[in-house]
DNA sequence: CTGAAAGCGCTAACAT
DNA sequence: ATGTTAGCGCTTTCAG
């Protein structure tokens, strides 16, 4: 079938050994040997088995990377800079899907009963809980993603939620609104990113001496455009709407823009919008979209490097990184003077 | 280290082949001989070794999935659906990003001096020519997805570009408008989707007996926002501008769009937009965006189904399957009364 | 510097 | 129905 590295010592008259270590390029060579077996590769058109030698070293050369879905643009944005940074160290990648299903993120971690084909994983979570995915994970080396409260046994990279969303909030304040709502909240068990943003939220108000009023507090199910649009048609229709919003993440706050400028409400003047995520189509909607921008290159090549540094059996105790952020202010904020662009 | 079949073995006081045999559940085993190992199999909580097995049976049950950009809408919706598609036949991918480059695209094919990680390939590519293609795949099972024209030699998946780009037009025909331009034409040797696409659409102008204008047929570098912002901006400072155009993705329609509402421009009134894709962000857009809406997920199942067919050595000649398409008419090119939405 | 050979964990042919 | 064992292709220990 295909061309071993037995075949190719018997055309270049060596021994498997020799040939190995010419692939390799870890042990000296004699020259003349080398260059004889390098034609002998070349000509038979040698392709290493990566399952032999993965086989042999006990590991894949695979790392998982496992997002609820793939076509929420702040995980595909993050996905293209953590698979790039994987290249760059040499890194292949498996995707996993897990649809925010319990059971899916289970059977990754464990392996289940088809066992698990990558050596480490880097995970956004959405059902389970810290403490389960530390017990599941055994020994698989795993980097959580994502929003939630540092963890004593497992690797984290993320920002700072609670003060990125007070910046998103204060920003809101400084421009004289009064009434501010929150698109996102959801039960804490559920989801601990809508819980920190939650907290930023309610902080920044309080030191403003606004009151938090809990009716401006509006629970999503999800956190899609359609989630944001529902939710800020309910707040349109109270008896004093708000006229400013933040919302725990761009998806939600380009579909409570839709809505809002549907109902005929005008963006910036009539309600201000603040987004999460920055993910480009808030720089290309109309109005474009104010919003917290995370360094997402950072928080990819962090993880990646963490990962990689549990793989070559670094034993220090779970770390924590906190990647820069900065506070985007575009037009559902602040009127601009009709530009190009 | 980790429990292996023989640990098993022993511990049932059974052999290798009889723990084997009840994992894999191929071969009949006697009900208590299996409950013993059962039961063994829990206790010592074994777990296959995953790259063994492949490495017994020469398949490693990893396909690979290549795109240019993984945060390209299209192709993270795309993604997704291949994803779960994939799982669904037991299938696990290994996500690869080309970035357009001919190196990278040639080196997934070729395997290089890494090997192939994947047993076949699901490509979407940009650089390489098909015939090109074929040659390096070799006996590596390959469906090509996306927009190009079939090839003899190698399985496709897509729809059929020139008919849907003639529906695009015609659409715009039948709304009156004379002055109908194109965005996102390339050289035909680069990107052969931008040539059945602007196939199409002079093909409509033909058939509703209107000139085609070569000063409304705007040239882009790529497909992304930015290029459709800058090409319509060139576009809306013409003599005599149009009064309608056929973008040929969706992100050329949205970087379009938000161009020309910035400079004052009304749409639909002033200017018509249909793009192509069907992207969740068009459907959020203000206006909305009139569209071709490709059926993806027939595309994804299709695609993987043909590569599983290629992976069980079926051997019949080279396949093209074109999913079905339709038109969205939104708001970006006829007006609605205000909706809740 | 290079050859011989063990063995990674599993499946499957062969034997009973 | 189950035990024994060769061998997938590679890396690496042990000799030389």
């Amino acid at each position: 079938m295909s061309v071993t590295l037995r075949d190719v010592a018997l055309d270049a008259g060596v021994s498997v050994r020799t040939v190995s270590n010419v692939v390799s390029g870890t042990v000296r060579v004699a020259p003349d040997t080398r260059s004889r077996v390098e034609a002998s590769l070349q000509k038979l058109g040698y392709r290493p088995n990566v399952i032999a030698r993965n086989l042999r070293q006990g590991r894949t050369g695979l790392i998982g990377l496992a997002f609820p879905e793939l076509d929420v643009p702040y995980f595909a944005e993050l996905a293209r800079a953590i698979v790039r940074a994987s290249r760059e160290h040499g890194l292949t990648v498996v995707i996993e899907q897990t649809e925010g299903r319990e059971e899916h993120e289970r059977a990754l971690l464990d392996g289940g009963a088809r066992g698990t084909v990558f050596d480490g994983l880097i995970l956004s979570s959405l059902a389970l809980g810290a403490d389960e995915i530390a017990d599941l994970a055994g020994n698989l080396p795993i980097v959580m993603l994502g929003e939630r409260a540092p963890h004593h046994r497992l690797d984290h990279v993320g920002i700072d939620n609670v003060a990125a969303a007070r910046v998103a909030t204060e920003h809101l304040v400084s421009l004289g609104r009064s009434r501010i709502a929150a698109i996102g909240y959801q039960h804490p068990k559920v989801n601990e990113t809508a819980h920190l943003r939650a907290r930023g939220y309610e902080d920044a108000l309080a030191d403003a001496g606004l009151p938090v009023d809990r009716s401006l507090c509006a629970y999503t199910d999800a956190y899609h455009r359609e989630d944001g649009a529902q939710a800020i048609r309910r707040l349109l229709d109270l008896p004093s709407p708000p006229d400013a919003v933040f919302c725990f993440n761009d998806l939600l706050a380009l579909g409570a823009m839709r809505a809002a400028l549907a109902h005929g409400v005008r963006i910036p003047q009539d309600l201000a919008i603040v987004g999460f995520d920055d993910i480009e189509d808030g720089r290309y909607s109309t109005p474009t979209l104010t919003t917290i921008v995370p360094d997402k290159e950072q928080i990819a090549l962090v993880a990646v490097e963490m990962l990689l540094a549990r793989l070559s059996d670094d034993p220090s105790k779970a770390r924590e990184h906190l990647a820069r952020f900065e506070l985007a202010v575009r037009e559902s904020t602040v009127r601009r003077r009709r530009r190009r662009g």
